[in-house]
Order: C-alpha cells, then sequence, then structure tokens
DNA sequence: TTTTCCTACGAAAACGTTGTATTCTTAATA
DNA sequence: TATTAAGAATACAACGTTTTCGTAGGAAAA
C-alpha cells in the first residue's frame, strides 16, 4: 500500500527540484540532456503517472463531460453512451454518466453536483418530471456560468443550447407512410400524452402521413399513454382494450414496448402478422429484431445521435475564447428497418 | 458567462480573509456570530459550491468509484449499474463508468486514466480478451498503490480483492433442474467456451443437474460457442445446425440470445414451445419477457450485484486505516422465474 | 579585467480548499 | 497597572501540477 509517485518524491530522491524534474518529463529544452535522461528513466521505472486532478485544478479544465439521463436500463440511452464514450475517447476526454431516473430534483441535484468542478460541460437528455414540471432554471443557471449544455433526445425548445435530436415528425411519417405503401388504410397509434415532446411530435407525423394519403383521422385509432418508459399492468389493460374488437390493418407505435405489447394482444385475438395487421414501431433495439415476428422499425441511430451531441460539445469546449456564441441545432437522420412485421411492397 | 464564485472572491467582496469565508461557511466558532451570517447570507444569495476538484486534491479523496465494464449496451450491465449508482448516491459516492469494449488495451488503458487520482477505487467487470489473454497485471498494479478494488461477474480467482457473483454453477442447475421436473429427459445446452469462467460454470451445472437425475451425458447435446454477448451470422447458423432434426424435450441456454435464436429455429422447424421443446434461459431481461412464448429464466439479479459491488468498495473505502485486510467473495442468489416456456410442474 | 550572454537549474505563484498556528483586540483578573 | 485570557480574525502550509521568472556559474566577447 506504497503512496502514489508524485513530482517531489521523484525529486527528492533524484536530488533536484520539482520544476527540474516536471520540465524534464515533458521534454523542457531547458533541462539537460543528461538529467533530462535519468528523470525520465526513474518515472519510467516507477511507473509515474500526473495525478489528474491536480491538474485539472491548475488547468481549470477536466477533460471530462458529464452525461444526465432519465435512466440507464434502456437500450435506446445506452447506444447514445456508447456514441458519446466513442466521440470523447477520440478526443481524449472522460465521461461522468449521471442519472436522474426521471426525477426533477435528482435531476438539478446531478448537475449542482457535476457543475462544481468536476465537468467541463453536459450532455443532457430531461427527465420526464422536467419536461411536466416546465422548469429549467438548473439548465439556463449552468449555462449562464459558462457550462456549454447539449440536449439530445428529451429537449425543451426555449433554452439556448446545442441540440441533437431526430426528425421525430419525419420519422413517425415514414414509418406510417411505409404502412400506407403496403397497403394498409386503417392504421391505428399508440403513442405517448403530448406533453412528452417525442410522443407528441411522432403522433404528429401519423397525422400528416395519413392526411397525405387523404385518410381522415379518426379519433378512436389513437391511443395515448402516460409513460413512454414502461408499460405494465394499467398500460397493458389500455392498450387490450384499445386492441379488442378493433377494425384496423395497421399499426404504428412509438416505441417498441407497445409494439410488443400489442402484438402479444394481436396474437391473443388470432390476428396474424404482417397479413392481419402490421407493425411498425419507433426505436430499433434488441426486442424488434428478436420478436417473431420480428417489427419493421424506424431506427433513430442512438450511437450517432451521441457521438454528434459529444462533437458539438467539445467543439464548444475547445473554441476559442472570443468566438461568438451560436447554437446548433442537428438533426439525425432515422431510417426505416424493414423486417417481417410489414408486407412487401407491391411494384 | 460570469466565472464561478470561489472562497476568494466572497472574501474579497466581504474583505474579509479566505480563511473567514471558509470557517463561515463550516460553522466554525472561531467566527463571529455577526461575520458568520453575513458570509453565509452573500454565499447563499450567489449559490456558492465549493468546487469539487480542489477538494478532492485537497482531501486526497474524490468519492469516485471507477466501473470498468465490457459494454454498456446490454441489459444485465446496465442493471449492475443501476444498482451501484444507487449504492454510490446513498453514500454520497459519484460514479464514472468506462467501457473496454472487450478490448484488453482499452481495458488496461482506462484502469491507469481512473487510477491517476479520478477515482477512489474500481467496480470491474473483465473483458473477454482479458479472461483469454490471462494477463491481470493492470489488477494487481492497482491493488498494489492502494486502490481497492471488487470484481464482479466476469472475474479471476487468483486476484486477491472482494467479489460479487452469482452462483452460476448453482443457478444453471436450478434451471436444468425445473425442465426435469416438468418431465424433460432430452436435454440440450448452448453455452459457451470454458474459457468464459461464467459459460464453463454453467456447463458445469447443467451437468450436475442432469447426473443427479441419472441421466447421461450426450456430446451432442452441447452446443459451446465463441461469444457470449453477440450471436449473429455464424453463430446463428451454428445454433440452426445444431437444433436441426435433434431428438430433444428441453433446452437450457446461458443467455436470453442464444435462447431467442433458438426458439426461432425450433419455430421454423414445427416445434411447440413449451410441449414439444421446454426452454430455460440464464438470464432475466426484456427479451425474456416480452418474447412469445415469454421465457422461463434463471434471474442474476444485477442490481442487486451492483448494491453489493459498490457496498463492498465503500466498506473497502471508508475501514479505518489500520484494519486488517481482509477479502469477501459475496454470492446472489438467483432465482427462478417462472414463464410461458416451460410447462407446470404436476403434482 | 570587465561585461555580456548562455546553460541549467531552482524558487515561487497559482488553481480552490481546509486546518493549524498565529496575531491582534478587548475585557477580565491579579 | 501589568498580566492574562478570551474572542475574533488572519497567515500559512499543504494537496500535485505547470509555468514564469530569477539566478548562479561559466564561456565568450570587448
Amino acid at each position: 500500500m506504497k503512496r502514489k509517485l508524485t513530482l517531489k518524491l521523484i525529486a527528492k530522491e533524484l536530488d533536484v527540484s520539482i520544476s527540474t524534474v516536471s520540465k524534464a518529463l515533458r521534454d523542457s529544452a531547458e533541462i539537460s540532456e543528461d538529467t533530462r535522461q535519468k528523470i525520465k528513466a526513474f518515472a519510467k521505472l516507477y511507473n509515474y503517472k500526473p495525478n489528474n486532478i491536480a491538474l485539472s485544478l491548475k488547468n481549470r479544465k477536466t477533460r471530462t463531460i458529464g452525461i444526465i439521463i432519465p435512466q440507464i436500463v434502456h437500450h435506446f440511452f445506452t447506444t447514445v453512451i456508447r456514441g458519446i464514450e466513442q466521440m470523447a475517447r477520440e478526443h481524449n476526454y472522460n465521461v461522468i454518466i449521471t442519472l436522474s431516473n426521471n426525477d426533477f430534483d435528482k435531476e438539478v441535484l446531478n448537475m449542482e453536483l457535476l457543475a462544481n468542478g468536476s465537468t467541463d460541460g453536459f450532455i443532457v437528455s430531461l427527465a420526464k418530471e422536467t419536461l411536466h414540471k416546465d422548469d429549467f432554471r438548473h439548465l439556463t443557471e449552468a449555462i449562464d456560468q459558462g457550462m456549454p449544455v447539449v440536449m439530445f433526445d428529451r429537449i425543451v425548445d426555449e433554452i439556448p443550447c446545442d441540440k441533437v435530436l431526430i426528425d421525430d415528425r419525419e420519422g413517425a411519417k415514414m414509418g406510417v407512410r411505409h404502412l400506407l405503401k403496403t397497403g394498409c388504410r386503417k392504421i391505428a397509434i399508440i403513442t405517448t400524452e403530448d406533453y412528452v415532446t417525442i410522443g407528441r411530435l411522432r403522433t404528429k407525423g401519423y397525422i400528416e402521413a395519413l392526411e397525405s394519403y387523404g385518410i381522415k383521422i379518426e379519433k378512436d385509432h389513437i391511443l395515448k399513454l402516460d409513460n413512454i418508459d414502461h408499460c405494465e399492468g394499467e398500460c397493458n389493460k389500455k392498450i387490450k382494450n384499445f386492441l379488442k374488437g378493433k377494425d384496423i390493418d395497421g399499426l404504428f407505435t412509438v416505441n417498441e414496448l407497445f409494439a410488443v405489447t400489442a402484438a402479444k394482444y394481436l396474437n391473443e385475438f388470432g390476428k396474424n402478422m404482417p397479413n392481419d395487421v402490421s407493425i411498425v414501431s419507433f426505436s430499433d433495439g434488441e426486442l424488434s429484431k428478436h420478436f417473431i415476428p420480428s417489427l419493421t422499425t424506424v431506427s433513430q441511430h442512438g450511437e450517432l445521435m451521441g457521438r454528434k451531441a459529444a462533437e458539438l460539445l467539445i467543439n464548444k469546449l475547445e473554441r476559442p475564447e472570443d468566438e461568438v456564441e451560436e447554437y446548433t441545432t442537428a438533426y439525425i437522420d432515422t431510417t426505416l428497418i424493414e423486417r417481417e412485421s410489414t408486407k412487401k411492397i407491391k411494384n
């Protein structure tokens, strides 16, 4: 349990000053070849590594990116994290992840904690409760203090900062259009209440797609659920009731979970997929891929979002002091991944 | 873009010394009631928060736990992280997560990086490549330097440190026994090569369960695959060939992915689950829950593992200097979660 | 011999804290 | 009146770096 090696210890050991050691290790020309070699050899032998914390303090830079997300047991978020991590690593940044559990207070706490010197900037996806509460002081405060912030996925328009989004409206439109192209005309949607931005936008895309085909929107073809991340008990029941005896030939859902839950009940009702009912789901994940039938999805490319978010943040962190403030909103393209839950398009 | 408030700034503003400010804020009796109130009011007004980095440097403690895992897009690992995060938060610790991508070099790099003052200790699940290479110098080095290390799930016995495991052998035994109890007698297993500890142990459990029922082990009932985390292309083919025309009535797999992949082919071969073939899979996740039929699984309670790992680490971090070194290996119980892919036990 | 200029190193400050030691008042005691 | 005690504030060192500035000593130039 020996103490970590520091410049001071090396200096004492080799009987030179701390400055000399520091300079030698950084290959300063001020130090003679001899001394430099001696010091470097010693440092290497005993595996000296500069202390990160001390460096952070000195440079007032941590080279650390803070991520604040609602939850981690969630395929989409993990892919985003993977993207962020990649990009960060490529630029020699570290990553700290904190979870808000969709809780407003915890989100605020996490931000304060990370803002106290631990990170140089944030990548945030807002907690459901925060969106609901419409209280963003913690964000504006961080920004005011000069902390660059990048929001992704669950964002709020008013905050002046970089944003990374997918075009939820376009994505949903593409998904629903695919159902239309394969011949579906009675298409239902399972989505979220409107205060969840992504749910609202995806619903909008659904509506626009139908309208572009001149199809009237039926209110009872739309099911809005409370939560976008879980679906248990009550939620299951709502989906079951919604589908029971409904005369539809297509279903669009804003996430995988709603899709597989719906599929389960459709199965029970003796419907065949894709022949009786075709399904397209937003969010491409493990469930869609391995479900039987495998689900056609609108992939949101979380990894790319993560990479983009990290890129924007790093740009901000490394821009020259005097550069003018400018905020970007980047859109990541969605892709339709065709699988077994939809019919082939006829030529 | 105003500068962050520091003790120094407050001191200048209120025309007192830095020490006075520090003491006032920490409610030292040395400072008069008057001054104390004045300083605290000012600090509160301008939302002063002590700088974490400076504190870390001063205390030579970061109150940060480093997590090093092979990958994050993985349900089990995310549940473990959630557990660690919970426990950490409860004890006022932060969490830094780094990914090795199952790459030995990256694992070493991450450890070195985090060891340079960023964290007080590690929670590690080893990269596949590390296990394969059998090179653990980075671990022993960290431990030698006084960094507490806790390993979980993908561990190696020789390293002296705390460990959190599930009893893979027992868990597999329980799963296979369940198949036996529901009447299966011709049970196959899809597992990994033996150098993956968890695969080896689960295979062992499978064998022991069969032996306890006096059933002979058939070599061609055992399929060993290379990778435990992915299953694509080549791997799919192997599973398909393995199952094709095989006369079995039960199947045990060491993870969900193998299970659903197998289920897909069994479906294709016209087998009904659970009537023709029953399936039990290790690792309880989203796939098992939502698959049709939903899968009976051996749940490994990742969250509990995470909590336990964090608890062990925090204990080490906060034990008195002179306490004797002692290493614990904690076992987290597995649970059988009965679903639709197995038959009911007859009374 | 004196001055100038390198070379090779060291001292010290700074980053933001905290805790120990010290100083300076003022009031109480002998 | 001189001494002491307390109360209230400050100085300083330390955590581990980097960097600016300073300087000793010797060689070259005048």
